[in-house]
DNA sequence: GCCAACGTTGGC
DNA sequence: GCCAACGTTGGC
C-alpha cells in the first residue's frame, strides 16, 4: 500500500465538501500535470492519501481520503463547457486520468506548513520543497507516520 | 495583491 | 533543440 498527498483548494472543493458528497466519494477531475496524473495512474485501491488545501490560511493537510477506484479518463477533458477542457484529448486518446477517493477522517487540528517545515523528518517531504507545485505526490510511509502522529498531538510538536 | 517557481508553447 | 514569452500555482 502507498501513500499520497493530494492538494485542493477548500473554496473549489474542501474535505468537508468530500465529507458531505454521496458515498463520501468524488472523482479527483481536472489535474492537468504529466507527473502529477503518473502518480495517480500508479495508485491502488486502497492507498492512504492526506488532504491538502491549498491556497488556504493557513494552507493545511485537514484529514485522510482513501483510493477506492483505480485511474480512468477524465471527462471534463472532453467537455468543451468545461474550465478543464483539454482540445488535445479524445475519447480513443484522453491523455488525462483521474481516481476516486473516499473520505476517511478529518484531523482535530489541521496541520499548518508553519508547524511542518520545523520538523527534522520532513525535511525532504515533497509539499515542503521549494518552489514545489506538485498537486499529486508520493509521501514516505515515515513521513505518513510522522504526520499523523503529530495530527494526533494536536497540530503542535 | 505580489511574485518566485515552474510547465508549456511556439518561433527560429 | 534552444529559449523567450507566457500562463499558472500557490505561499506569503
Amino acid at each position: 500500500m502507498s501513500y499520497w498527498l493530494m492538494k485542493s483548494e477548500p473554496d473549489v472543493f474542501s474535505i468537508d465538501d468530500l465529507k458531505k458528497a454521496p458515498r463520501k466519494t468524488t472523482c479527483w477531475d481536472g489535474v492537468r500535470n504529466y507527473q502529477a496524473r503518473n502518480f495517480m495512474k500508479s495508485m491502488e485501491i486502497g492507498d492512504q492519501v492526506f488532504f491538502y488545501h491549498s491556497n488556504a490560511e493557513p494552507s493545511c493537510i485537514v484529514g485522510i481520503a482513501e483510493v477506492v477506484r483505480k485511474a480512468y479518463p477524465d471527462h471534463t477533458a472532453l467537455d468543451p463547457h468545461d474550465s478543464h477542457f483539454d482540445p488535445k484529448a479524445t475519447p480513443e486518446k484522453p491523455i488525462w486520468e483521474m481516481v476516486d477517493v473516499r473520505f476517511i477522517r478529518k484531523f482535530d487540528q489541521p496541520l499548518a506548513l508553519e508547524d511542518l517545515r520545523p520538523v527534522a523528518g520532513l525535511a525532504k517531504m515533497e509539499l515542503l520543497r521549494r518552489g514545489s507545485r506538485l498537486s499529486v505526490q508520493p509521501v514516505t510511509p515515515a513521513e505518513w507516520k510522522l504526520v499523523l502522529k503529530m495530527a494526533e498531538k494536536g497540530g503542535k510538536k
